[in-house]
DNA sequence: CTTTTTGCAAATGATTTGCATTAAC
DNA sequence: GTTAATGCAAATCATTTGCAAAAAG
């Protein structure tokens, strides 16, 4: 019986039932990866994830993780999200949320509040775009860079 | 006479005038960029302007066209804007306005629409973050993508 | 057993840096 | 003449690729 959720999913078990839906293996390093961003309710970076995991599986590879991310990627398990300069980071809620990002430290925090998008929708599907999600960024000062210099 | 606007130099000498306000120099470099930024309303990334520079100035660099974009971002020429998976590009409208990213080929478009974001900037001022400006990211599919392949 | 996935090492691509030379003023 | 800005070459950083060896099913 295959769960044809698109939700992500909460536990070992049913990661590898997603993965074998696909024809994918449920190896180790995918498990405890899984296990360690369901933990963390972060933004992470490849680098960040590939040193929480070499605790419990020495060895693990930058690439491995690259290629683990990105197949959580496919599988609504993380999402992809600019870092402030250019920089690559992974968004463990998969829940439509917004963002704020200091221009001068680059920390991104999460927005809780809900906001109506409809009409932002709207508009790029009237020009032919077929929209997917829409999300808010503000940009500004932290409260730590705020008391820094400009 | 200084200009203390924070409105982008419309010219040549508004931008001379911009530069030595700040004992910085007005460059053959400089000038040509801004103008081939003031003419083309788009989003560019620093290779493209490096090719488009090149035909008025043989042998500018990818160096100072690098250095002469964040230069320009300082003085509120261009934005940084970030292109899908990571890249940096420019963009030479300092108004507020949207975008949308196409999640398979990563082509940016403007979105014209005005959209009231005043909740988001009430509701990150109320976390403590200072906001400066507020624009949503409508990511999907562009017209090209949606008739290819997933 | 068969095929996927991994780790390693090396490649890539974008952006940055150091420094001697050139150009603004 | 001074000092800022440039071009060049080389360094750096994050991410990706190729491939033989290891592990999953």
């Amino acid at each position: 019986m295959s769960t044809k959720t698109h939700l992500p999913p909460r536990d070992d078990a049913e990661l590898a039932e997603l993965l074998r839906d696909r024809g994918l293996r449920a190896t180790s390093q995918r498990v405890v990866m899984h296990r360690l961003l369901r933990d963390r309710n972060r933004h992470v970076s490849a680098e960040d994830l590939l040193s929480e995991a070499s605790d419990r599986l020495p060895g693990v590879s930058l690439p491995t993780v690259y290629a683990t991310l990105e197949l959580f990627e496919e599988l609504g398990i993380v999402r992809r999200v600019n870092g402030g300069g250019g920089t690559l980071l992974w968004d463990t809620r998969s829940d439509t949320h917004h963002h704020m990002i200091c221009r001068r430290c680059g920390r991104i925090e999460d927005m809780e509040t809900p906001l109506d998008l409809e009409r932002a929708h709207r508009s790029a599907a009237r020009s032919g775009f077929q929209p997917d999600r829409a999300e808010v960024v503000v940009s500004g000062l932290c409260r730590n860079c705020q008391t820094a210099s400009p």
